[in-house]
DNA sequence: GGGCATCCATAACCGCAGGCTATAAGAACT
DNA sequence: AGTTCTTATAGCCTGCGGTTATGGATGCCC
């Protein structure tokens, strides 16, 4: 059962107030009754008490604490969400959203954006970070549009990609390391190594940062990490290592981690992809100006 | 006037399947003119028509292109809000909420984690933006606990604060400016360009930015910037030149802004902040890890 | 072209949730 | 002990979120 965002709103104010009659009179201009019933359920919904009442004083449980920041966003969030929403409506400006996994960087965003301003005046961009058990980046569900991600994608699901850039992929090392010493490391000195793996629902990209192609045998798998920074952290805490590609190296930069070349590895293709049915023509022209933001100019 | 959440994923369905009867029954179990008069009742709520329904087929309007990601994520938020509540509720897990302006790094927040793993072993960081125009970074408004941030801070508002580390001005500048073919610049050749300041709203920080006190006469102005990201494009943009913390060079990198050391400027400082009377062990354990992070191991 | 199927809108109806007032009950302070 | 402050409970009513039944427009098929 879901709640309401008024629920949240009432939940904020009694947490600010931390008090049942000030909030409903001075804030959410109710009466008390009606919120001490509101806020009954909405704990009820939850299936936790968020406030400790002890009949003179009102205190945040802790799962109230926990839900507090998160109610504000989300409060937050729908504010926005309603003031875009109007100002779309108003300019008629359309919406492509645009699927990530690991942080993009590289400049490619405000090239883009910027040829977008040009071509596609009234396309605004969004964007959508998609964990990595989706192999399909929200393409297949239809949450995103287009979406920026590094190849292979699984095949026969309907999806066309063009290639936008190549890069050496880099390991992942804690500083202690005795690898960490070498400037640059054969690909061959890492094969018995425990490493980091992408969650098995990533599909083939599992197996492509493992460089599974390039190995005698099967990897060890340390453990599994669903996103970057929980990747870097296995690392740092030394559980392992992982393969990134060259380009993250500076994006993903922290004194806990060092990160080494490795050759006799081939290179990661960081690629853009869309659904292969979908010839819209924001699709087209936002396809064409991710290649062109590196095969142009540079 | 509030929407439901669930109306979020009514309207969400709808948005998916493009089809009010398919959605209703195949996917939400209710009936169809339920279906359309929450829809409906939606739309009222924002003032907007989110689908043209022309008879016979839905299509989703500018405005309902708009709101469809947004809806997806609050969706998500809220599921993840409940679980996390419900985490905390098990474990008793309590919340520290800290805030920031522009973005951390210089691996502050992994050795901060770290440090208060051992120190406070249930207490849990959340990490909350804050936008500039807010000068006590969410402290006064209870929306954060402690926040990191750039001194000064406004005088007289019950804020207290300690130094964590020290930086050289740089400034950003577009990489076709004169100014960019030097290696460092002196402040001095610097007054009489036009500059990118924080909002009015953002207190002494403004002025900081502007190095205000180090000038001979009044910054110009050429355009206000309510976020890092906003300064930056206007920076690329050629709009002007803006101040940053060495530190913060690597961390905004990009290809449409040079960034070079300036001398002749007293460093930035950046620092902890917390409310004067809130004495809770965990915001002293908090600010001393933020302390001896830099003035540590170093 | 007529009949049929499909899909969204409208109408009429019902039960419960969310608001109200009035009041009880416990805690702290005088 | 009495006063005051605060939350909890009880009982009531309106309106909202759901239901079924039905109407009207469009596209399809024979």
């Amino acid at each position: 059962m879901d709640a309401r965002l008024q629920d949240l709103r009432y939940f904020i104010a009694v947490a600010e107030e931390l008090s049942f009659t000030r909030a409903a009179s001075d804030r959410l201009f109710i009466s008390q009754p009606a919120l001490s019933k509101q806020i009954r359920q909405l704990e009820t919904c939850l299936w936790v008490t968020l406030f400790d009442r002890d009949r003179r004083t009102v205190t945040l449980t802790a799962a109230g604490a926990a839900l507090l920041p998160r109610a504000r966003r989300i409060i937050e969030l729908w504010e926005q969400a309603r003031q875009e929403t109007a100002e779309a409506s108003a300019t008629e400006q359309a919406i492509l959203t645009v699927g990530f996994q690991t942080r993009i960087g590289r400049g490619l965003i405000p090239a883009v954006t910027d040829r977008l301003a040009e071509d596609l005046p009234n396309w605004r961009l969004l964007f959508r970070q998609v964990p990595w058990s989706d192999p399909s980046i929200g393409l297949a569900k239809g949450e995103v549009d287009v979406a920026i991600t590094w190849l292979p994608l699984p095949r026969d699901t309907g999806l066309s990609w063009r290639v936008i850039a190549t890069e050496q992929r880099w390991v992942a090392l804690p500083p202690g390391h005795r690898l960490a010493r070498r400037n640059a490391i054969p690909f061959a000195d890492l094969v018995d190594e425990p490493f980091i793996a992408l969650p098995a629902s990533a599909g083939p990209l599992r197996e492509f940062w493992l460089a599974a192609a390039d190995r005698p045998r099967p990897a060890t798998v340390a453990a599994e990490a669903e996103t970057a920074e929980e990747t870097l952290e296995a690392v740092a805490a030394g559980l392992g290592m992982a393969l990134l590609p060259a380009g993250n190296v500076e994006i993903y930069q922290r004194d806990d981690v060092v990160y080494r070349p490795v050759h006799g590895l081939s290179p990661g293709e960081l690629g853009v992809a869309w659904r292969g049915p979908d010839r819209r023509d924001a699709v087209r022209v936002f396809v064409n100006s991710c290649i062109g933001c590196f095969c142009g100019p540079d």
